[in-house]
Order: C-alpha cells, then structure tokens, then sequence
DNA sequence: CAAGGCTGGATTGGATACAATCATTGTGTA
DNA sequence: TACACAATGATTGTATCCAATCCAGCCTTG
C-alpha cells in the first residue's frame, strides 16, 4: 500500500537510478568504473539531464563518486570504510531482527524461504554473484518485516555499499555457512525468538566482517588499476542494456 | 584535514544544499513549506539546474519531498515516522558516544563545551530555536569525535531530520534537563567512560523521545495548514537570503 | 633521450528554451 | 445557488546548446 500509492509520482530518473543499483548489486559493473553521461544516457533513450539526475542520486547512496568535472565512477570503498559499513550492520541488523521476530505472521515465512532457495540455486549453479545478491536481498526481507521504515532505508544504502565491498575484499566465494547461518535466522524469526534471532544475525554479520580480507595495502592505486581494467568501463553500456532486456523481459 | 582536501571537488550545488540545511535546522523554514525553484534560483543567482541538483540531493536526505509535477516542500514527518527516526538514534548514537569515549582527546573536550555553553547561551537568551540548533550540533561532534564516517553520515541524516520532527511535535521548548543531560554526557566522554557515556546517551535520546508529542491525530491536514499559515513559504525566500547574509557576514 | 609545454578531442557544468502538467479562477448551466 | 467544465497562469520536466575543464598524445627543447 505505502509503495504502491507513491508509484504514481515516480521521477523519471528512478528508472536509470534502479537499473545502475541492479548492475552494482549483481556485481556486473565493478567498483572504479566510470559511468559517462553520454553513454548511459544512449542506452536508455533520454538526455544527459536525466542521467546526472540519476548519477546524483546514486552519489548520495554512496555507490557511485562524483568529481568535479572529471565525471562519475562506480565507489571504491577503501578497507576501513568497508569495516565501517559492516560494523553499522552489525549494530543496525539484530535491532531489525528481533523487530521482525516480534512481527513475523506466518505467511512471511515463505518470502524468506524463497530468498534462501535463490541463493541456495545460484550457489549451486556455480553462479556466486547471483548468490551473493539473493543473500542481500534475504537481508533486506528481513527489513522489510521489521515495519520500521528508517530502519529499513538506512539498512538498504548499507546493503547496496555491502556488494561493493565483497566485490572488492570478499575472500572466498564458497563459503557454505552464509547459508546455514541464513537458515538458523529464518527459523529463529519464524519462531518468534527476538532474542536469539538477534543474536545469530550479529554473529552473522560479525563472521561476514571477519571473511573480508581488510588488509592495509592500497588495494591498487585508483586511477591506475582503472586503466588495467579498462573492461568494466567499456563494457558498462553493454550492461545497461542486457538489464534493460531482462527488465522487460522478465522471463528470466 | 578529511573535509578539507575534499573541498576541492565541492559540487556547486553544495552551497544552496547547505543554506536551505542551515534554515532547517535553525527552524527558519516550517516543514510543508513550498520550495519554488525559480525563486531560490533568482536567491543564489543561479539557474534553476543547480537549484533542481540541490533539492534532489535535499530529498535524499529526507528533508524534502518531491512530488512530480507538483514540486519541492520540506517534508513533514508523520508521528510514526518521527518516532523511528528517534528509535533509530537510540540505537546509534550510544554506540558512537561509547566510540567517542574511547578515542577522546583532552583537546577535544574544548569542543564539546563550546558547544553546550552556546546551547545555554541561546536558551537564557529566550532563543529555543538557536538553542535546539546547538544541541544538535552537540550530538554531531561527538559523532565527529568517534571517528567513524559511516555512523557520521548515518546520524547527520537522522539529526537533519529530528529537526523536522521537534519543530512537529516538541511539546516544551522549556527544558533544563537538556543541559544537564549534556553536561553529563560530557564529563562521561572526557573521563572515558564508555560504558556510561552509551547509557547516558541512550537515556537521553529516550527522554527526547519521550518529550515529544506524537498522538495520533493527524497535526493537521497538510494543504489546509499549508493555506492557513501561509508565512513559512511566502517568507522562503527572505529566509534564503537572511542566511546568505549570515554566511557572508559571519561577524554575527 | 628525457622532461615539460601545447594543442585537439572528449566530457562535464550550467543556462536557456520549450513542452507538459497542475492549480486556480472564471463562466455557463441546471 | 451549486456544480461542472474550460481557459489561463504558474511551475515543473526534459532536451539542447555553449562554455569550461580535463585528458592524451605530440611536439618542442634542454
């Protein structure tokens, strides 16, 4: 209902501002790409104004870094801004827990099941990036059944910077725990247990922190390794548009 | 020295999103105000492009809301909405009071003092408005002390806001238990106390919480308030002005 | 041969013009 | 008188245009 009544004033933009989010979730552009006005405004049949429009707003999401007159690029969050962002899911997760174990009704249970499921399938069909967004999007159920707004806003930017950061600093991509730990929540949330669904969700977030490889070493310098992998820029627009095509063919 | 090398790739949209931030949080713009793009436009002496980048980037925040075809107006937080803005400070802001305390130096208590006695200084000065702008500003150095940029930003956004929701909902602009409350914070942060500086910020955050009038009748209807106290928006942009003003002349 | 300056192309920043939409007022009619 | 409807003015949405800036490659020069 909340949703659905906004629908009718949805900017124009949302549509470009969503389409960026979905390849940055499903790790298809890669952090430090640069998104040029003029490309993505191509692909999706509108003017530049549009697409700065969008480009602004995915800045202040903190997934995409504006500077002056040198344009747009996908975020790379440094080690310690990673470790920050994984701490505040710690702190803000269990709180969205225990609210959604004292909320849960039992038809809710399903929608969790569904998410478990996806990443279960995309895990076993070798396809860990479809898995790592399916288990971002468990998260973000789980918010959704917690029925506090704020909480679930804040939560969301924290997901949508999460996937830069695994896709920068995530360790191993078989880690077979995301889904036993994923499993003991839905079983605590559909219990009702506050408590203990709290608890495994700190203990959940805390090991995804403890899996990220945070060493001190720079990375790769930005400007340099932007030009050693020049194939997430080139590629970008062809990204955009395969989303597109999925978008409006949503037989997947 | 972090905000400073940034300064360089200020955007130039940032100077009319901080004037209208500034009015807000100084309550000299009424949430529900209309914000008309030409007229902040013709204020700042700019085209309505910049003016359009700096809403949206408002909107962001939470502080404005856009509406398709019906424009900008500083939004009004619903009581539900303003009570999980304070839920959530309730949970942020202990955890980075108890980071504060941990990384306090002596010179940094300069800072905390100067801002509460410029809180007292505008509240015996019968100035509630100026005096809820320094408390503000209180709680965001400590955040600034706690030396985390995620929890920063995260609480920035909510103290923007609960600016919103006190000039909704405040019951008594009367209240020396603020200043106590501060001034216990304070001495918790300075001595290092961690563990006492996270139960006095929570206790404090509670009590705004508790402070605030949020029943559940609906303040009033928005478009009939809006037309019954037409002064906040006829007024916008003499308010723009008056801060621009202020920030030339800082000799206040 | 290396270092620094310069020019051309590409890209962004911002202003303006025009189309689309909404709110309000006025008018005609039952 | 009250309601429905149309015209009008105001405001926003988007495209396009031009200036400002940056980047890369080349050239000059010590």
């Amino acid at each position: 209902m909340d949703a659905g009544s906004q629908k009718r004033s949805a900017p124009s933009w949302q549509m470009i501002h969503d389409g960026i989010l979905d390849a940055v979730l499903r790790q298809r552009i890669e952090p430090g790409a640069k998104l040029v006005e003029e490309e993505i405004a191509q692909v999706y049949g509108v003017s530049r104004t549009v697409v700065r429009a969008a480009l602004q707003a995915l800045a202040r999401d903190g997934l995409v870094i504006l500077q002056r007159n040198k344009g747009a690029s996908i975020a790379r969050p440094t080690p310690e801004e990673a470790r920050e962002i994984f701490e505040a899911r710690a702190l803000i997760e269990p709180e969205i827990a225990a609210r959604a174990a004292r909320r849960m009704k039992p038809s809710d249970a399903a929608a969790l099941s569904a998410s478990i499921d996806a990443e279960h399938h995309a895990f076993h069909a070798d396809n860990p990036r479809e898995a790592v967004f399916h288990s971002a999007d468990f998260h973000r159920r789980i918010a959704a059944l917690a029925g506090h707004a704020v909480f679930a806003e804040l939560l969301n930017e924290l997901l949508s910077r999460s996937s830069l950061v695994i896709s920068l600093y995530w360790r191993r991509p078989a880690t077979l725990c995301d889904n036993e730990a994923h499993l003991a929540l839905a079983t605590a949330l559909s219990s009702g247990d506050e408590a203990g669904a709290a608890r495994l969700m700190r203990e959940h977030v805390e090991a995804l922190l403890a899996d990220l490889d945070l060493l001190p070493r720079r990375h790769s310098a930005s400007g340099l390794s932007a030009a050693l992998l020049p194939a997430a820029s080139q590629s970008c627009k062809d990204i955009l548009q395969a989303t597109i095509a999925e978008i409006d063919d949503p037989g997947e």
